[in-house]
Parts: C-alpha cells; structure tokens; sequence
DNA sequence: CGATACATGTAAGAAGTTACATGATTGT
DNA sequence: ACAATCATGTAACTTCTTACATGTATCG
C-alpha cells in the first residue's frame, strides 16, 4: 500500500464510486454507454485502474455474496479514497489547466457540489471565469497578429478553438446563475 | 523502416513539417508557444516521434551546415510523409470521432486544405455539421431523462458539453460560408 | 444447445511524462 | 567567467490500447 499518484482515469472511478459503489462491469458501461468523459470502456483500462486504487489503498473491493449472481466484485471508496477525491476536486483552477486539459477541469466540476459543496463550485466557476476572460483575448490577438500567415483552414480551425473558450465562458456564468437561483430556494 | 502507425503527435508533426521544414527544437518552440492542439513541448516526447517518423521513412532529417550556427538537424516530408499525411486528413469524418477526439479534427482541418484541397475542407465541414446535427439530440435526451438523478454540478457539466458541441455547429456553418464566400473571388 | 450478455482478468507493445545529461554559443 | 539560451538526446516509469483468455448465466 505505497504512495501512488492517481491518472484521470483514477479520479474518474473515485468519483463514480463516490455516487454508488459498483463493480467493474458498472464503470465500463458508464463509459460505453453516457457521456462522461472520453474514456474508454475497456477491460484493459478499468480493471487495472481499479487495482491500483485498491492497491493504493483508495478503494475496498469485495465479492458479492448476497444473490446468487455471477461473482461480481463491488468497489467503494475507503476514507483515503474519500480524501484524495477531496483533495483533486478542491485543486485551485490554473491557467494552464484551462490552456491544456478543460476536460479534466470539467470533469472534477461533475463530481464537486455533492462531494466539497456548492461553494467549492461557485468558487471554481468563479475562478474559471477569470481565466477564460484573460485566455481568450490572447487567443484573439494572436490571431490577428497572424491573420495574413495562416492558411484560411488554420485560421478558421483557431476560431473554432476561440469559440469554444466563449462558449465555455457563457456557460460558466449561466452555471453561475444557476447556484444563485437554486441557493434560493434550496436546502442550505 | 519497416511499416509503423504514425501517433497523433507524430501526425500534427507531419502537418507542421509540411508548412515549413522545421528542426526539433523549432516545433518545441511552436508548441510552447501557440494555440496548435495541446501537445507537450517536451523533449522526451517530440525527439523521439521524429526518430519515429525518420525511422518510418516519412520525414527526412540533415544537419544544417550553410550558416556558422549551432547544428540543427531541419526534417522536412518525404514523398511517402506526404502520402501518409494525404492519408490521415482525407479519412472521412466518423461519428466516434465527434464524440471522442474533437481534438483531432480540428488538427486534421487546419491542415486540410492546403495539402488536399478545398473541396475536401468544405466536404469535411458538411459532414461534421450532419454528425453534430445528429450526436447533439441526443446528449439533448440523455439530459432530458437524467435531469432528475444528477447531481446539479453534473448536470451544469453535461450542459457545458452540450454548447460547446453547439458551438462547434455553428461554427461549422460560418466555415463553410468563408469558403463559399473566398471561393467567388479567390484563385480557383 | 448455441448465441448473447455478464464479468473479470492478463500480456505485449506503443507512446507519453519526468528527470537527467551533454555540449555549443551568446550575452554580460 | 558565468548564466542563459540554443539544441539534441536518453532512461525509467506509468499508463493506455489491442488482443486474447476464461468462465457463468440467460434467452430463444
């Protein structure tokens, strides 16, 4: 049980297990069937994964017993399990992040609320809105300053790039929004 | 030189080396420096897909002599690096890739027209629009049936998705329309 | 009784990350 | 002289992909 680093992969499966323990077989037809994320939903991504974490010390798998099914192994998260998903989750938004692995980002924003609280989220949305305003207008100059070198395809494919930080950029304040109006009305 | 699978990295290398014959440490510099997909700059990443791509007979490597420099080694694209680059970005536009690997189209297309032409831009547009026009529903649907088991952060997540895909479509259109519109006055 | 879905795994190989290593050239 | 930048590389490690392997339960 060594210290491990955890993949995205990883966080991902801590975060399912999270919302119901599951066996493997769960988890690959989460990833066949919806869509979080793009992982793959094969065998030689997930059991191995899994074995780390257990390996790690994160998760507790154990043989289902109770009906008489096939052997299915159920995993749940152990209280390290729990804390390294905390402790991802509540990672500050970085620059870089955005430039580089927005999925990853909005994946961790999927699991937070129900595992840091609702604050935790305003405050990520909060800060990737930051971000995204100083980011795109980078983007923005660095395509006028190279308006004349680009083939009309790499130019057209950078405003695609651009528009989708915009587009990322509205909804976060629509997420937002969102918060505002449920903490209205909600529990707490 | 036997026959190898070229990596996405070593694909993105292909279609850069093809605008302009390039050393390693010129493309590290590109891809620490500008927008062109998320690819690490990394050393122990790009020289080792450029002994790839060498030792595969696509590209060609020499050391400079001309100027009183350092030496650096210039790739450029041999005949069968251009048959291969040809390759990948005339492979038609797949459903799996819209949903999986964005990531990957986008590169294809910035390369696109100035190796395989117009027309295969535009066609490369006109399908990705009918694939989004059809994968868009139903991330639609799935949302529509879910809304009531997920988690408000999951839910806002899957949303975010969802626009950035529509994004995606509407930029599709205006893409095409550049075309149409540079095709009345432009060369060819 | 054969096909399909359930359920878990391993082995080989490819490719990327991090960190280290080396050396030339330029600027101060 | 010394640091910074230019320029290329390797080694160890991690993880993913692809393909194979195994066996059970259910359905028609």
């Amino acid at each position: 049980m060594k210290v491990r680093d955890i993949s995205l992969l990883g966080h991902a499966l801590l975060g399912l297990l999270q919302q119901h323990p599951s066996s493997g077989y769960d988890l690959r037809k989460i990833f066949a069937l919806t869509p979080v994320g793009s992982f793959s939903d094969s065998p030689g991504a997930i059991y191995p994964a899994l074995h780390r974490l257990e390996e790690g010390g994160f998760i507790r798998g154990r043989l289902e017993e109770t009906s008489g099914l096939r052997r299915r192994k159920m995993f749940r998260l152990t209280p390290a399990g729990v804390a390294a998903l905390k402790k991802w989750l509540a990672k500050p938004v970085h620059r870089d992040e955005v430039v580089r692995s927005m999925d990853e980002l909005m994946l961790r924003f999927a699991f937070m609320d129900v595992v840091i609280g609702e604050a935790a989220s305003i405050q990520f949305l909060n800060t990737l809105e930051r971000e995204l305003k100083l980011y795109v207008p980078t983007l923005r100059e660095y395509l006028g300053s190279q308006r004349a070198n680009l083939p009309i395809s790499g130019r057209l494919a950078l405003e695609s790039g651009i528009r989708g930080y915009e587009a990322q950029l509205q909804w976060a304040k629509s997420a937002r929004a969102a918060y505002e109006q449920a903490g209205k009305g909600g529990t707490s």
